[in-house]
DNA sequence: AATAGACTCAACCGCAGTAAT
DNA sequence: CATTACTGCGGTTGAGTCTAT
């Protein structure tokens, strides 16, 4: 003989949505008599539901300590990194994002944050660059948003994107373009693979902190790029989105609760807009010739966490990592130094 | 104004590991 | 040791909302 019946008759207790009544009655319950046995507590409470519905209602939104409302970049970034460790553990996940439920990570990836990587040829799921076919139209469209993003006397020139903040973008997005091709010749032509001619350049960690970006473990964050063309105070970026998301972008307003018992939700909830650029993040790896390693950092998953654990507490969410290399852009200065320069240069252009 | 499609996210479902009997 | 509930977790769903046509 077991223990007893987790729900004495769970065909009668009532499903779905949580009203505004009986979240009082589950906070009001919990305040008095603290978390105790989920089992007990509707019973007790005076809620007509299973006790896991109520611990999943506890848990993911009336905790006092839950912080709601936009995700920051540096949760973002958080997120993206763990995930490339972790892969879909979101409890881990959200265990290094104080405030933040699995519940809530696992819903922001999958409708925003998968969604940029897929956009900017990463595939989601192992962090490495797509090199299906898909990745053709993200070709395409990286090139018109870089035309977009204006002209430059020579894209590669790193004078110009520290003096130009504004297509600091556009040059990262000429890179990605880039790294796509290159990605693409490598898999359908593995001889080109073993030649020196045809290499990237490595966009190392000076460049990419000149650049305004957080750079760690050579993936580049474009979100923190300044743009005078986004006014983050406002919330609204004006600039044409690097990626392409949803054609809208809601704010983040919880409809059923911000306006009739505000009260029970003394937790920050967000009922400002959330309009920052939705599709703003991309991770960029440095190039090693014609290789494209993998975004996941392969040292072994607990160094890397615990990596990612102490670099929380810096300054600015993570340490600069990357490796560093001396006479970056030596390999585009050669390649478009010779014959064939004018060809890249109207290509990119 | 109506409506179809897209998007978001709270909530549910089912599985696996753990604990109690 | 076997059985069964409890708990936590990840995948999935669907109602509500927004946008485009």
């Amino acid at each position: 003989m077991g223990r007893a019946p987790c729900c004495d008759d769970i065909s009668e207790l009532k499903k779905g949505p949580w009203t505004p009544e009986e979240d009082e009655l589950l906070v009001s319950y919990i305040q008095k008599h603290g978390l105790g046995s989920w089992r007990a507590l509707p019973k007790a409470a005076g809620l007509n539901r299973c006790g896991k519905s109520c611990r999943l209602r506890w848990t993911n939104y009336l905790r006092p300590d839950i912080k709601r409302g936009c995700f920051t970049e540096e949760e973002e970034d958080m997120i993206i990194k763990l995930h490339s460790v972790l892969g879909n553990k979101w409890s881990r996940i959200a265990a290094h994002l104080p405030g933040r439920t699995d519940n809530e990570i696992k819903n922001y990836w999958n409708t925003h944050l998968r969604k940029k990587l897929l956009q900017m040829g990463i595939d989601p799921v192992t962090h490495k660059p797509r090199n299906d076919l898909n990745l053709l139209a993200n070709l395409s469209q990286l090139l018109s948003t870089t035309q977009n993003l204006g002209p430059m006397m020579n894209p590669w020139d790193i004078n110009n994107a520290l003096r130009i903040q504004p297509n600091a973008a556009a040059e990262v997005a000429k890179l990605q373009v880039l790294q796509n091709i290159f990605q693409i010749l490598n898999t359908n032509n593995p001889s080109l693979s073993s030649s020196s001619s045809l290499s990237l350049p490595n966009m190392d960690q000076t460049m990419a902190l000149n650049l305004g970006s957080s750079y760690s473990n050579g993936m580049v964050n474009i979100n923190n790029i300044s743009n005078p063309m986004c006014s983050t105070s406002q919330g609204f970026c004006h600039a044409p989105n690097f990626a392409v998301g949803p054609s809208h972008q809601q704010p983040i307003v919880d409809h059923k609760y911000d306006t009739n018992t505000p009260e029970l939700y003394n937790s920050s909830l967000d009922t400002n807009n959330c309009n920052k650029s939705l599709s703003s993040t991309t991770t960029y790896e440095t190039l090693d010739e014609n290789k494209l390693p993998s975004l996941v950092n392969i040292s072994p998953e607990v160094s890397t966490v615990n990596q990612i654990e102490s670099n929380t507490n810096s300054t600015n969410g993570f340490s600069a990592l990357g490796p560093t290399t001396d006479g970056f852009f030596e390999g585009w200065d050669k390649l478009l130094d010779d014959g064939n320069s004018d060809f890249w240069k109207q290509f990119i252009n």
